[in-house]
DNA sequence: CTGAAAGCGCTTACAG
DNA sequence: CTGAAAGCGCTTACAG
């Protein structure tokens, strides 16, 4: 009962506009010579038959399908999913097409998912999801698939990356809650056995102890909102509460403030201050109005659009793990300098 | 400079496990005959040499791509990044690629993508973005590539398509701000050139006739959250403030509620109500505790899954337009009827 | 069950 | 510049 469709081919067009069928291939193929009255009318009976050249056949021919497989773990973080537009958008802005795969799990189903992406013949693959099983990045590698690993901390740094500065990012919101005169900071981390948890952590910590201070406490979170509900919750019942609160992402940060404001009646800044990571779209309602650090998500798109592109082409011999520099983006969530130096001058005041 | 992979093909699976090319793509096509022993050697081959078969050659010989093209127009609302998640899960697990392209502003865009679709010879599309123009829709019917409309409103009844069931979604929202006893219902609308956003207003205006009462206001926020914020901020501007606020989708309601609290001190339900639509898990976190009506995406995915695979199939008879049943979610965001007896109650003993 | 042959719809040297 | 021919890597009747 299968109905297939009933494509026009080259050869119809060819014959209505009277040339050859590898003259109608070249007046679709860029590049190429026709003389203007033949491509014109190749044209117009292409036009007038609806003829579409065959994408399928076109890349057996050249060994290059013009896709790129996508794989993400998930969309509940707005951050993949602006990463997602914003990748689809550009790559389809450079003649690309985009395949893509939800693969949250596990290192099998990531496996899988790229065995049908390397099945399909795509010319690179960007991994935002987990990262990959060493069997597989050498199946990808011998095959000349190349791939870019997108926001993804890896063990191997001869893996090609893109990611901000994540220990940049860490070590600036930790600066920040010191400038501001915090005591008592602590930190609801991202995924301790992902790089970029582990390093927003590290640098955060590092900050601290420049200032000669250490974190009241970090709490793996594993980048789960859950977690960071949960976590907030045994923070606020403690005695020694802290004063500010460094989060590992926004998406989790928006469960802080959540919890923060529903269970215990306490809002940023007046009681705690909150700064996340990533600056989604979120994070600028005024709802959280969340300080947080930046990754650009743009550049880092382009970025790792570039990587990819320069890893077909071949011959690339820059680097291949690239850091887009993050930057605090100061909210309404955290105390500010002017909040604090009024204090200070308050507080002068009042010894007189 | 462009190196091409070098991929293994049958030919080569076939020359190592002494048997012919056609034995081996029989060994990977199911329902073919192999025996056991030829089976098991190229099983063997390929393994030792990596081989998979390449997915474009098969799809030129049977005419069929398995891949399906989603046509989206952004992801910030969370409803389109859960369909679109749903919506690759379920048609990976049937075996099918999935193409995704973003298509925001025009027709002409819309139909732009639409073409590379076809000219990739997907095997079907999902249109959750603007409609087509009816010349690409007559193209698509000629070509016989089926598509189905997702939870978009389309003038022409004859094209497939999946929605909830807008009508009795808004026509539950008012029903319900009516019974808790709420008197001035505004009506913050999605777009009423989209089906879907007239529909869910003509409802919610139904329920409030049939109660012999009429909307305070209804305001076209066109879907947008901008919009629906400066409705919110002119609502209660005026004198004649509402009591309740039905929104065209949950989207929106997270501004509103943000307005409210953050520019108005109000809070939901003790100042006013607010009711959704859509239910997106960002309805449920406590800060929001909104009370909407669901928009099954399970159910949608499922039935335009297999909408569309009746129509690739053909001969499929069935309707071809399907609405899936919304419901109302009671959560915090509305008085509760609890409430309405306490108060009357309240005001009986207190007239005694 | 298996192999030789034709063909899916293109691209790309190769002649002219 | 243009056409006839070969080939991309498969599937699928067709014989045996």
């Amino acid at each position: 009962m299968s109905v297939k469709p009933n494509r026009v081919t080259a050869i119809e067009v060819a014959k209505r506009a009277g040339v050859s069928q590898p003259t109608v291939s070249r007046v679709f193929t860029p590049g190429t010579n026709v003389s203007a009255d033949l491509r014109e009318s190749v044209l117009r009976a292409a036009d007038e038959l609806g003829y579409l050249p065959n994408t399928l056949a076109r890349s057996l021919n050249t060994g290059r399908s013009r896709t790129i497989g996508i794989v993400l773990a998930y969309l509940n973080n707005p951050f993949y999913a602006e990463a997602l537009q914003t990748l689809s958008n550009e790559l389809n802005a450079r003649g690309y097409h985009v395949m893509v795969f939800f693969a949250a799990n596990s290192l099998e189903e990531v496996d899988g998912v790229v065995e049908d992406l390397m099945a399909h013949q795509v010319d690179g693959i960007v991994l935002a999801s987990v990262s990959l099983s060493n069997d597989l990045t050498m199946r990808l590698q011998a095959l000349g698939i190349p791939f870019v690993l997108f926001n993804r901390g890896q063990q191997d740094t001869r893996l090609p990356s893109v990611t901000a500065t994540n220990f940049n990012g860490g070590y600036y919101a930790g600066q920040y809650l010191v400038q501001v005169g915090h005591q008592r900071i602590a930190h609801l981390s991202g995924w301790q056995k992902a790089l970029n948890g582990r390093q927003r952590q590290q640098g955060f910590i590092k900050a601290l102890d420049d200032a000669g201070m250490a974190p009241l406490t970090c709490i793996d979170c594993h980048f789960r909102r859950e977690m960071a509900i949960d976590a907030t919750r045994e923070l606020f019942r403690r005695a020694d509460k802290p004063d500010a609160i460094f989060v590992g992402n926004d998406f989790m940060a928006f469960g802080v403030i959540e919890t923060l404001q529903v269970e215990f009646g306490l809002s940023a800044p007046d009681d705690v201050s909150i700064i996340g990571f990533d600056d989604v779209e979120m994070a600028a309602w005024e709802i959280y109005d969340l300080t947080t650090i930046r990754q650009p998500i743009n550049r880092m798109v382009t970025a790792t659009v570039d990587l990819l592109f320069e890893l077909i082409e071949g011959g690339g011999d820059g680097p291949i793990r690239l850091e887009i520099e993050s930057e605090l983006v100061i909210r309404g969530s955290t105390r500010s300098q002017a909040s604090i130096a009024a204090a200070e001058h308050d507080r002068k005041i009042t010894r007189l």
